[in-house]
DNA sequence: ATAATAGGTTTGTGGTAAAAACTGGTTTTT
DNA sequence: AAAAACCAGTTTTTACCACAAACCTATTAT
């Protein structure tokens, strides 16, 4: 491996998907159809507070896009990947390949 | 993808190995046959503290070995992977291939 | 009436990455 | 001989960030 080829790699990691929690999202929202705050929450066995805040995260940084609606009075969220989101994910995994073992 | 698949699959992933610095350290590791301070410096382009501390943490962690030695008068460290930490780098990328795109 | 659900926000704690400054010596340059 | 640069860090400071716990408003189920 020449040093050219590693040198500043981890500087090409994005941090914003680099988060394990949100990595799960992420990974989630490439396959899934629909998904719910309560269905991440449940998947993912983390607190509302977390999951609110990685969930605001991603929405801000343009990952994911964020339905709410009510159900007659009960008010429901839910999220789908944007097409950055989907492009930066992969881009994300590209960059980490350069790190992973042969 | 089943729930069962992904749940909790975050909480797997070591977080001495997650942070970027120390993934591109142990990449250099498995495969150089010799690696010192120097080379670490100028290859990652990090700061001295910073890499410092990132190497404590892997040699605390008992991921990596660290040789100090005597050349002359100057000093020289060097560094090499462990088992320990090449069974850990190893699993950390089996645990992730769990969150990367299909 | 009470508890549970839905989808959060606010607050507080602790950990951590990173840069900058400092250290104490050695070697090289001028 | 003095200055600058190298070696391998430690210490200090700054600033962010993940996470948990508590709180909130409203609705629905028992």
């Amino acid at each position: 491996m020449s040093k050219k080829q590693v040198n500043q790699i981890h500087n090409s990691i994005n941090r914003v998907v680099h988060e394990p929690v949100r990595l799960a999202i992420l990974k989630i929202l490439t396959s899934a159809k629909e998904v719910d705050f309560n269905f991440l929450l449940t998947t993912l066995g983390v607190t509302k507070g977390n999951l609110a805040t990685h969930i605001n995260k991603l929405e801000t940084t343009g990952l994911i896009e964020v339905k709410k609606e009510f159900r007659g009075k009960v008010p429901h969220t839910s999220y789908k990947i944007t097409k950055t989101g989907r492009r930066q994910f992969q881009k994300y995994w590209e960059n980490m390949k350069a790190l992973a073992p042969e």
